[in-house]
DNA sequence: GCGGTACTGTGTCCAGCGGAAACCGTATCG
DNA sequence: CGATACGGTTTCCGCTGGACACAGTACCGC
């Protein structure tokens, strides 16, 4: 495992190296990344199988071997790809900065909605990606926010993106305690008495970005207090 | 798959009934769930499957499919196995209670590692699940925060939780940006000047908790100011 | 120019996965 | 004492990620 996390950082972060002494490759780490990122922005990241990229790009699925050492490589490339270029913050304060990245993420998570259940656990992130963390650690850096406290916050942002995306993706509901099917919410109410909160909290009806602004908001209140740099507006 | 869902709630919610017709069962839905929840435990939710579980029962793993209509099923009776009784919280305030929810939920969490990733997305949760989420919405709307709110705030925590036990338990280290393999740091240092933030706040060590407390604190500080009830010490 | 050699893509094969369908033994009800 | 409903097994299927041997191609040193 430690060698194939290796691979993987090698294959992200190294140079390409050109062998120029068989047969032009008719394919690229890009191409593959690139159909990858299609046919999961399509069918989702389930769908996503090394036949269907194979198949996508007119070769055997064997030959993408030669590329990448297996699906988690494959992943990784399509990942780097999907982020795209780390964005340049605009915003006055630290806390609109923060508020605006954060809402890029949260764009650029939409139309990829493979990404959030991509990208989580502990990964070994290309050089886009950590990019895209590095904008807004620099911002609480700038704003006086201790050290280790800044990837914390990042992080946390980031949670918070992804847990208000995927079940604003998940169904087309706001999150009720598992809709998809309403006989749920029929079954909390006939046992009256238990789930009186759940009930209530849920009867008067969620937003419909299941707790983005709110969360958002909150985070950035809770910063406001741990920041050296006074208010950030 | 409307239909799908409801099987699962069927099973989750419905009042099991005794068929006293053909031979007595050798299984029982707690019998399949407890059995699939050890093996979670041991080697984890990527080696669920109908096989293993159906030999550690002893049996086929097509007799499996007499119980649960799929592996859905099977997940979601295992994770409503897992996830145990809800808690009675015994904090004087708003505060300290869901403090003490949110610390029991990361302890629940901490002895089955992969509930985690287990309880992503809109699932058809079941009674006990629901009564986890019981808990804090009381405790929210007890103090004052207006109704769709309480919910938010919850899969807040909820997400803060899951975020930082899964940022803590793939890795033996704290999250640097892709650890497993140290060398990506080296990587990081390498390119000189870009990633500097991350560079610095990842150097000076972040907390082995993952930001655990940090997130939690911050959270709660940013419920107070939304709370009518006053401070919850 | 020419062989050796490195490299690319293909074909074949495998274990494991979730699941459908047919089948047979068993226990209960009319 | 059948008829019937139910439990568990067996067999089969398509799909997945991946190992391995093989054929074709292009370059390098001689």
């Amino acid at each position: 495992m430690d060698d194939d996390v290796g691979q993987v950082i090698e294959l992200l972060w190294g140079t390409p190296s050109r062998p120029s002494r068989g047969p032009r490759p008719s394919l690229s780490i890009a191409a593959i990344a690139d159909a990858t990122v299609r046919i999961a922005d399509a069918d989702g990241l389930e769908s996503v199988s090394m036949q269907r990229v194979a198949e996508a790009l007119g070769v055997t699925k064997m030959a993408l071997y030669r590329y990448v050492a297996g699906k988690a490589q494959l992943l990784a490339v399509t990942i780097e790809a999907a982020v795209g270029e780390p964005p340049v913050l605009t915003g006055a304060g630290w806390r609109s900065r923060i508020e605006e990245w954060a809402g890029l993420l949260r764009e650029n998570w939409l139309r990829h909605p493979w990404l959030p259940q991509a990208t989580v656990g502990d990964r070994a992130m290309g050089p886009r990606e950590v990019a895209w963390i590095e904008c807004p650690v620099a911002v609480l850096a700038e704003a006086g926010l201790a050290g280790p406290q800044q990837m914390d916050a990042v992080l946390l942002l980031c949670a918070h993106v992804r847990n208000t995306l995927t079940a604003t993706m998940s169904g087309t509901q706001p999150w009720t305690p598992g809709n998809g099917a309403g006989s749920l919410h029929e079954r909390l109410a006939q046992r009256n008495g238990d789930y009186a909160a759940v009930l209530g909290a849920t009867r008067s009806g969620r937003s419909a970005d299941n707790g983005w602004r709110f969360g958002l908001e909150l985070i950035l209140d809770g910063l406001e207090v741990r920041v050296s740099g006074g208010p950030g507006r």
